[in-house]
DNA sequence: GTCTATAGCCGGATAGAC
DNA sequence: GTCTATCCGGCTATAGAC
């Protein structure tokens, strides 16, 4: 079987110049009412300035020990000016989280459907999340500690990212048993390990990068890994 | 190769009847300065009662978000009590932290030195960790969120439960490699793959119990689904 | 040893000048 | 649109009665 990377890091960035810039822009255009400052262009600067202030504080201790006054220093805004873009920073919380997860979510569906068989979409669905996580890792780890810090209401509605790209995985699984791609004794564990193994990435980014382990080279590992126990090994012989 | 489990996880809670009380118990040991409380019983059965109330409350929004107060009502002691058995909030945290990690590498320790081979090693290490943190799972979720709410200082001193666990399964590893047990392409990620896949039994929690998949059960699971990817099979032919 | 009461500070949020 | 000044509730920590 071609275990070959569908595409490089590189390639995936050129096609999806992801940004926090970019999640921004969609978070002005689905809120231009709550939003008080009406120059565009000039409420997404200060937006993505906000938001990155944001990830990097809660970087540290989590959002909730991150004070207003604290993002009001770092992101060089006045209190006053903060709460021209958000009415809460409970709220602030809830925007970046439905806005950043359904760019993501859309991401992931469109790359695994470019698919040709199911083993070509699992290779894709992994590298992608990988790429993904690799281009904007402070977001997913940021998604990821302060899913809690939802509001219960807010926790309900938004399916967790984590549960999203398990269930996409299992139901790829069980696809290619049905067509005969796959052999896998435990699909639905399996799922749940390569939704583990794609997390350790952007969990533990700084510890991949200390030891100088590129994004390709991860990919490569974990599909190595995931195959020698998915393979359909009456299917490999007939080739 | 015979990769049957080396022992039950009720055999296991027999040996190790690890509990909260037990970590209290040795807090209140090496802490007899700064605790104010003279009489033993008396102070571990509230120090007891405190860790429970502390874990319950933080599991839902963080150490950050409980108050003091929270603590206070829900484990049924006045704040002035509390402060009889320690000397600030941080402190606290890092009493549970220091106590119950230097616990659970001695268990982690000693168990595996049990094994006669490094493929023997290797099912003892996966299986003391799953047991270990499927008795005391919501400690375990507690060190591994509150890890970064640590004072830097004590960061530094503590190594994380998480590089711990990774470097006992490199150890294995590669000795099982050196003796010819095993043939593994990448050790490193091969450990950190392991520590992903421990960690994700007691982080989600919740989800393999809906599921109603047991300890054993993702033992054995993980156990094969590593093996698939370490045995020298040059060594299992001339078995 | 445990309690209640409170000091003193810091947080989110807002009002109103510019 | 952005700022400074301020309200006020909730927080940690402590003092002192019982």
């Amino acid at each position: 079987m071609n275990l070959a990377l569908p595409f490089t890091y590189k390639e995936f960035v050129l096609l999806h110049p992801l940004s926090i810039e970019g999640i921004c822009k969609e978070i002005y255009q689905d809120n231009r009412n709550s939003i008080k400052i009406k120059k565009e262009e000039l409420a997404i600067k200060n937006l993505t300035k906000i938001m990155k202030t944001v990830i990097k504080i809660s970087h540290k201790q989590g959002f909730h020990a991150m004070s207003l006054r604290d993002l009001s220093r770092e992101s060089e805004l006045s209190m006053g000016a903060l709460y021209n873009y958000f009415s809460s920073k409970e709220e602030f919380l809830n925007m970046m989280y439905i806005q950043g997860q359904a760019l993501i979510n859309k991401i992931m569906q469109e790359s695994i459907r470019a698919g040709q068989n199911s083993s070509e979409r699992l290779l894709r669905g992994i590298c992608t999340h990988l790429y993904l996580s690799e281009s904007i890792s402070k977001i997913f780890y940021f998604f990821y500690m302060e899913a809690k810090s939802l509001k219960p209401e807010d926790q309900k509605k938004a399916i967790t990212m984590e549960q999203f790209t398990e269930n996409v995985f299992e139901e790829l699984l069980k696809d290619g048993i049905q067509n005969g791609e796959f052999e896998i004794p435990y699909p639905l564990l399996t799922a749940s390990a390569i939704k583990a193994l794609l997390q350790d990435w952007y969990l533990k980014r700084y510890k991949y990068s200390e030891r100088k382990i590129s994004v390709e080279e991860y990919a490569n590992f974990l599909i190595r890994f995931v195959y020698q126990n998915i393979e359909n090994t009456n299917s490999k012989e007939l080739k």
